[in-house]
DNA sequence: AAAAAAT
């Protein structure tokens, strides 16, 4: 009975507090017909419901392949199409050690929701233990009812929070909903230029490859088509795909502008709009192709379009951006991942440069052959030269970094995920957004300077609930991160080794300035500074820095808050303390 | 300083 009170959820949200509250009232909801049937589910038994439409031999100029043609009877979005079970094995068998699919016989099916559901819990098993489902991550329980409501959001989260579907889910469900609009006539099969619905933009290939993975699960027997876009692969390839039709896509900004360029996409219909990973966006120089796609071209203004961002950090550069793209917005703040997680263990061990390579073996040594185990390095020299050395050592081992092809970015990826090579060599193209479960062992072979990348480094283990290590190797060229990286394991409760303490000390009478964290001059953001007029917090943390005050400085917004302003709430697995509200019942 | 990303 669970299942119909996360329905509801879905249909009634209460701005005010941010409850779930009442019973679905919307038709909508219940147009699947609720049907308790014991074979799967109802849901995927349903094939009375399945498309009516024909395929039509393509008269395109070098086309000749099939397209779709829509039954004018049947344009209900919010009704599923016909089940395929190949595309149902090759989205949901992938790599995962299998879904238990009997499990779900019991559960009613009672509402339209049940469409997303079913598909949702598909894709939540992946990465999960079969109890972690259960329960949404704090993004999800928040951002979800916001995007129903019809708000833009600012959310300062970050992936692996469980945040593709939480943008995903509900801009799915309101597409059900409320099916194509105008861009039924527009966003046809077959069309050389498509014009998606919604667009989702990610900083990095694999971020980009992933939500877009994500999202075909989601979409799965759904009349939305997601496609993806971007750089280092054959865009001839992409295009043919576009063609074939685009209702949600996922692209990396340059790739986009290339195809808008080309006359290949329209936005003229984009009701949805997603900035994933917004920051990192800004850092990687992206801002102007995102300026040029969201208001230098067709996209319906803000007000019009529904925008969501996601951020790991709130700086002045995205408060402008977040200024300029949304209307109106609520903003959210959820705990960072990683560093308050108590799933990961975290240490330090002071370690030379010249022998770090024989540390390394020693650790890996250690660990089991079968975990895999994920070492960042700081240089992409470094990276073939690590992945060389671990080779002739007789590891099963690959790598990721930037100056790798395309391809063999993505076939790297594969064979770590696969277990084929449980060692990965990566660069920072592999700190963020990457999803990949089970990675038992993050080593950081060398530190970043950034300690939000090694946040973000770290937090590639423990996801959702399962234990994870971190050991990252420090020497003295690592001093500029000593006093961070100690607030770091001191908020996450972890061992303390003495010498960093005394380090960290010594550091921050050299150098007052310097030694100051820019986390807590509000680099790393997470506070409404509408909230806060002036730009300058009333709430300022006894650690903050008031550098940025009234000048507005590169980074932060003036004032600034505890240290333990993040522990409200906080990524990191233990969900069950996550409020009153219970997704599922009883 | 290095990394990422359109060709």
């Amino acid at each position: 009975m669970g299942l119909y009170l996360f329905i509801a959820a879905f249909g009634n949200y209460d701005n005010k507090d941010g409850n779930w509250a009442g019973a679905p009232r919307d038709a909508a909801y219940n147009s699947f017909g609720g049907r308790s049937d014991r074979s799967k589910s109802a849901f995927f038994n349903d094939r009375s419901a399945g498309s009516r439409g024909r395929y039509e031999r393509g008269g395109f100029a070098g086309g000749g392949n099939s397209r779709w043609v829509e039954d004018p009877r049947e344009d209900d979005w919010s009704k599923p199409t016909a089940p395929n079970e190949r595309l149902e094995h090759e989205l949901f068998s992938g790599s995962n050690t299998g879904i238990n699919f009997e499990k779900y016989d019991d559960i009613p099916v009672e509402a339209t929701g049940s469409f997303l559901l079913s598909m949702w819990i598909y894709v939540t098993s992946h990465c999960k233990r079969t109890d972690r489902y259960t329960r949404p991550t704090p993004v999800q329980k928040h951002a979800i009812p916001i995007i129903k409501s019809k708000r833009d959001l600012m959310a300062c989260a970050q992936t692996g929070s469980g945040k593709t579907a939480a943008f995903l889910l509900p801009v799915l469900s309101q597409i059900y909903t409320e099916g194509p609009g105008d861009a039924l006539q527009n966003g046809r099969y077959g069309r050389r230029k498509q014009y998606p619905i919604s667009l989702v933009l990610a900083p990095t290939r694999e971020l980009a490859l992933q939500i877009y993975d994500e999202a075909r699960k989601f979409a799965y027997r759904s009349r939305v088509r997601p496609c993806v876009v971007y750089g280092g692969a054959d865009i001839g390839q992409q295009i043919r795909e576009l063609e074939r039709g685009c209702h949600l896509l996922v692209a990396t900004p340059g790739r986009l502008v290339d195809m808008m360029e080309r006359g290949k996409i329209g936005l003229e219909y984009c009701n949805y709009l997603v900035l994933d990973e917004a920051d990192r966006m800004l850092d990687m120089g992206f801002e102007p192709q995102i300026r040029r796609i969201v208001e230098q071209d067709t996209m319906p203004p803000k007000g019009i379009r529904q925008t969501m961002m996601f951020s790991a950090t709130f700086p002045k550069e995205i408060q402008i951006l977040a200024r300029d793209f949304l209307e109106d917005y609520i903003f959210l703040a959820v705990g960072r991942v990683g560093s308050t997680s108590e799933n990961i263990t975290q240490k330090v061990v002071w370690v030379e440069e010249s022998d770090k390579r024989s540390f390394l073996l020693d650790l890996l040594n250690a660990t089991g052959k079968d975990s895999l185990t994920l070492v960042f390095v700081e240089t992409k020299k470094g990276a073939d030269a690590l992945e060389n050395f671990l080779y002739h050592e007789g590891y099963a081992c690959t790598s990721i970094h930037g100056d790798r092809s395309q391809r063999d970015r993505e076939e790297a990826l594969h064979q770590f995920r696969s277990g084929r090579c449980p060692i990965l060599v990566a660069t920072a193209v592999a700190a963020r957004g990457l999803d990949i479960c089970n990675v038992k062992h993050v080593i950081n072979f060398d530190l970043p300077s950034d300690i939000e990348e090694y946040v973000h480094r770290i937090g590639r283990t423990g996801r959702v609930g399962n234990l994870g290590l971190a050991t990252s190797f420090f020497n003295d060229k690592n001093s500029n991160i000593t006093k961070d990286l100690l607030d770091i394991l001191l908020e996450a409760k972890q061992e303390v080794p003495s010498w960093l303490e005394s380090l960290a000390y010594e550091h921050q009478h050299k150098s007052n300035t310097r030694g100051r964290s820019k986390r807590f001059s509000g680099g790393f953001g997470a506070r409404d500074y509408r909230q806060t007029p002036g730009g300058s917090g009333s709430y300022s943390g006894n650690r903050a820095g008031r550098n940025t005050g009234g000048h507005g400085g590169s980074r932060g917004f003036g004032g600034g808050f505890g240290g333990n302003f993040y522990s409200n709430d906080g990524y990191g697995g233990n969900y069950s303390h996550s409020g009153s509200v219970d997704w599922w019942g009883n």
